[in-house]
DNA sequence: GATATATCATTGAGCGTTCAACTACTGTAG
DNA sequence: CTACAGTAGTTGAACGCTCAATGATATATC
């Protein structure tokens, strides 16, 4: 059990951060998340699976390493490769030296996708996080961001690095 | 269709910004998550409809308005309160003077329940994010949140309610 | 070389969310 | 009063994610 002393509980400042932050953060994932479903009938944690291997050499990546890349669990990793490679944008490729080991790959029709997905996903993001904010707030939210990462790489470990 | 012109991609410095703040917002949000189901048995979205419940007046809210107030569908909300009504934490009531609608009042059990995750809950968001930033930016964090909420309140209409 | 331990990846069950009906009621217009 | 559109809430199926268990292979230890 954590708290074993009084709890610093949150003043009025913090809590208004944190739940704007909460809420924030939700609403545009979730609005990107739809936007993606319409536009590209897949949710967005799928889409960027196919962005990381499309920036892979020969669009292959080792399955662990794209769970690690996108924070993901190995398990979730799966079953989305599983959907990925029924809808025919990616497959799987036995690894050469490791015999557990196996490859993601991309396929044509899957970066056909990806590109025809991207503009409006780019679009998105300007329209609602980009575009919003000044120039000094983009480079302030990647700031805070990172802190944040760094902090979870060093508590849960997961070797997940800042790109 | 969006998107009629050319494309705006995004400079390095945008990619990397909008890159760090996905991930580093899903992973404080899948941490505070595992940590609140670990502790008290629940995902944080019902943690949260507890509190929202704590804080009205008799503890009791109209399902649409407590649905706005977390930015979350009618449908998921309704299920939500029905594993809330298993679990004991939560009843439905129904509304007098308006015979479609209901209540979900917080029982006692429900409160203890929530005075027993609380404090756990907010020692893990000043672990993970309040005490990692400096005063300064936790106020930035929350004038860039605002904007985005109040940029896709106009959007997506809904001053509250996700469709 | 044999045994133990760790790593890579998958599987199935259970849960929460989404989406599209659907019911039931309210408010308005003719 | 009737008809009709709008609102409140629920439901079930499909889907994605989590968690624990499993199989298969690699690496370390003796």
């Amino acid at each position: 059990m954590r708290n074993v002393s009084e709890t610093r509980w949150l003043d009025e400042g913090e809590q208004r951060s944190w739940r704007a932050f909460l809420l924030a953060s939700r609403r545009l994932l979730d609005t990107l998340d739809r936007e993606m479903q319409r536009d590209a009938g897949m949710p967005h944690a799928y889409y960027e699976i196919l962005v990381r291997l499309s920036e892979a050499p020969d669009r292959a990546l080792r399955m662990s390493e794209l769970a690690g890349s996108l924070l993901s669990s190995r398990s979730r990793l799966s079953h989305a490769v599983t959907r990925l490679e029924e809808s025919g944008w990616v497959v799987r490729r036995s690894c050469p030296g490791d015999r557990r080991g196996s490859f993601a790959v991309l396929t044509d029709q899957g970066y056909a996708v990806l590109a025809a997905a991207a503009p409006g996903h780019v679009t998105g993001v300007r329209a609602h996080l980009i575009d919003q904010l000044a120039p000094g707030q983009l480079d302030q939210l990647r700031e805070i961001s990172e802190v944040v990462l760094r902090h979870l790489d060093e508590v849960d470990g997961s070797a997940g690095a800042v790109p």
